[in-house]
DNA sequence: TATTTTCCTATTGACATAGTATGAATTATT
DNA sequence: AATAATTCATACTATGTCAATAGGAAAATA
């Protein structure tokens, strides 16, 4: 029951281009090294982000990544899903070709549907903006102390 | 995201054995045959139960076992974690020495610590005997119709 | 042309999952 | 006492995923 690293790593690199969102354009050099995380590994994660449409790229020298939209627009569900795939903890609610024959009689489905639902209320209710006004508060609060 | 076999197997043997449990003791091969899951990987699994104290056993012919407890002592949050360890879906939120050195500026501990408290909490408030109504009523459906 | 950057794909080591296999220990039955 | 039935314990295996690492091609700028 664990999200990986490449769906974490990919929150992160999402709330770090909306951070540092000047217009410019973000080499993954720089994510990596504010995020602490491989170079290599996140031109991956980044890859899928890109594929998706989440982020654009400009290759070449100066090139680099922007969020391709609005942070208010991406929740945390919309970029684990892309990376993670489904977040059902049960393979038998992801799609009509997973249901095994022992669905129609199965008691434990509806705990499996519960949580589901848990899971998918909290990761699409919190956006990247969400994200990024936390941060900015928590910013404010050092200046203040 | 998932929950493995092993967890799910667990509960549905939890389950079965409260449905079946008529003073005599239950063998593995009948949970495995109703519950359409290997013998000897069954066997594992009860094993994780009965050294856990949740199930009891008796060795020997006309051995098997029994669980050990009302029904309603056993929520699915305990079988699962059991089985499959913490339900936390990052490892900063399972111990003390888990936590990495990035916790204190991390913007997205929050939305872990949410859904956590959303998983425990619709596992914590099912318990098998909540399964053992769900499925009597369903029984008495097929009777009536 | 040289440099910087993204893009693409292959490879690797470690680990977990989902079993299978073998047999020892224990108890009831005959 | 012998046999059969059962749990208990441990080792093994095949497959897949994770979390990178590695090497270079393609594109854009200077």
């Amino acid at each position: 029951m664990k999200i990986s690293t490449r769906g974490r790593y990919a929150v992160r690199v999402m709330l770090d281009l909306a951070l540092h969102n000047t217009g410019e354009y973000i080499k993954v050099k720089d994510i990596a090294k504010r995020q602490e995380i491989s170079e290599k590994y996140l031109e991956q994660i980044i890859s899928i982000l890109n594929k998706a449409g989440f982020v654009h790229s400009v290759r070449g020298a100066q090139g680099g990544y922007q969020i391709a939209d609005d942070p208010k627009k991406f929740t945390i569900g919309m970029i684990l899903r892309l990376t993670e795939g489904s977040l059902s903890p049960v393979a038998c609610l992801e799609s009509e070709s997973n249901q095994c024959e022992r669905c129609d009689t199965c008691e434990t489905l509806d705990v499996w549907k519960d949580l589901t639902a848990a899971i998918n209320n909290v990761v699409d209710n919190v956006t990247i903006a969400d994200l990024v006004e936390k941060h900015n508060s928590s910013i404010s609060y050092d200046y203040v102390i």
